[in-house]
RNA sequence: GGAGGGAUAGCGAAGUGGUCAAACGCGGCAGACUGUAAAUCUGUUCCUUCGGGUUCCAUAGUUCAAAUCUAUGUCCCUCCA
């Protein structure tokens, strides 16, 4: 059972601190969680996990229905022995796919018609559905099936999807039994407060474990995001953990950690580091670029992950160009190390009472003004 | 020695009289990516002062018009001796 304790709060912003218990480890947050949505972190083995300092990961309950099976992952024993991961395992309920992968007109007050990506079958997952699959699965943080909506939307669309995530919310909350697992409703409400509001106490009654913030980085400007973001913090319980979904973009970090962010998932560093790019002091680079063909120095001089500490631009850019896994690898480990890092200096600059300093300076450095 | 086939942009390869600066693939160059249908997708890739200029092995022709037709040459491939 994942327990979450909150230790210190920021006076100057609404950032925070706290840890996370699990099997009698503590994980300390504000943290970042990489993703692994079909039980595995795209090219990183657990123990490359460990070393880069990762605490909790997310996989995908969706795609881990459609292959292998939450049953066979059942008879397995869970998640946690299949994929041998043994820190703690957040699973997303598909909603985000209801964002991702459904039309519209897929989604009924009952649940969503899904077209199975994989082969064409018609699937149908309902927030009952959802749970039962993520108790299979075992993972210990469970997130309500919400619906996950795009940006802009109509203000009429965005009142009628909260009332059917918050339905939804109970539905899969009145099936969802404690065992081991802890449940988290999900926030919604596009960019109106009112609507994050009463999303946000509407879920607060129902008394979940933790709250999660969706409905963010769907298109929509920073701005946009960091008062999506604000308006649902603000209606939250100082003593549960918050979880913003799908977030991962360092500035994003740090910024939604002064609206009262505890924990972050996100696909781009895995997703960028296949791509040829990777998170560095002074931005982002893709290591593609012709110019570093003879660059042989590390991606980024001031980071200590193994790949900085053995591999050059040139090198890795090589592997990138030649499609070599060994490079993608590489910078995954690079990209997540990097966040995992940035996490930690925003936990440090908190204790410190320094995030605004924190952010300007981040900011300068970042995007090249400090140059 | 004889008989065929072929030479197209960095490479491979379409096109066989005008709609061709020339499909498509690769390579090159750049961009995007936020609860992963993503080791994917998009743009660009003769020169240009953006008006245009110069191309389809070479030269000479036919034609209003040629990468496409004719002649000659050069080089390559296959088969037969």
């Amino acid at each position: 059972m994942v327990e979450f304790e909150l230790k210190y709060k920021d006076p100057n912003t609404m950032a925070r601190l706290g840890t996370v218990k699990f099997n009698g480890k503590e994980y300390e947050t504000p943290m970042f969680m990489p993703v692994g949505t079909n039980a595995t972190v795209k090219t990183l083995s657990p123990e490359e996990l460990k070393e880069i300092g990762s605490g909790i990961i997310l996989a995908n309950t969706y795609h881990l229905w459609l292959k292998p099976g939450d049953e066979v992952v059942k008879h397995a024993g869970g998640l946690h022995k299949f994929m041998n991961y043994d820190g703690p395992i957040l699973t997303d309920s598909g909603g985000y796919q209801v964002f991702s992968l459904a039309k519209p007109k897929d989604i009924s007050e009952d649940g969503v018609k899904f077209k199975n990506h994989l082969n064409g079958d018609e699937l149908f997952l309902t927030p009952e559905k959802s749970i039962n699959i993520q108790q299979n699965l075992g993972s210990d943080i469970v997130m309500s099936f919400d619906e996950c909506i795009g940006w802009p939307a109509e203000r009429k669309y965005v009142e009628e999807s909260v009332e059917r995530t918050l339905r939804w919310a109970k539905r899969g909350k009145d099936v969802f039994r404690h065992d081991n697992q802890i449940l988290f409703g999900i926030v919604q409400g596009g960019e109106y407060e009112d609507l994050r509001r009463h999303c946000a106490e509407e879920l607060v009654k129902m008394d979940f474990d933790g709250y999660s913030v969706g409905g963010t980085s769907v298109g929509e400007d920073k701005p946009t995001m960091y008062k999506m973001v604000g308006y649902s913090t603000k209606y939250l319980p100082e003593n549960k953990l918050r979880y913003l979904m799908g977030v991962g973009d360092p500035i994003d970090l740090i910024e939604n950690v002064m609206r009262g962010i505890d924990i972050f998932d996100c696909v781009s560093p895995t997703r960028l580091a296949r791509h040829g790019h990777a998170y560095t002091k002074y931005g982002k680079i893709n290591v593609k670029n012709s110019k570093y063909i003879e660059d042989f120095t590390p991606i980024d001089e001031t980071c200590d992950c193994y790949c900085c500490r053995h591999y050059t631009k040139a090198y890795v850019r090589h592997l990138i160009n030649v499609k070599e896994t060994f490079g993608a690898r590489l910078l995954s480990i690079h990209n997540i190390y990097y966040l995992t890092n940035l996490m930690k200096q925003i936990r440090e600059n908190i204790k410190k009472g320094t995030m605004e300093e924190f952010r300007n300076e981040f900011v300068k450095d970042y995007y090249g003004e400090n140059k």
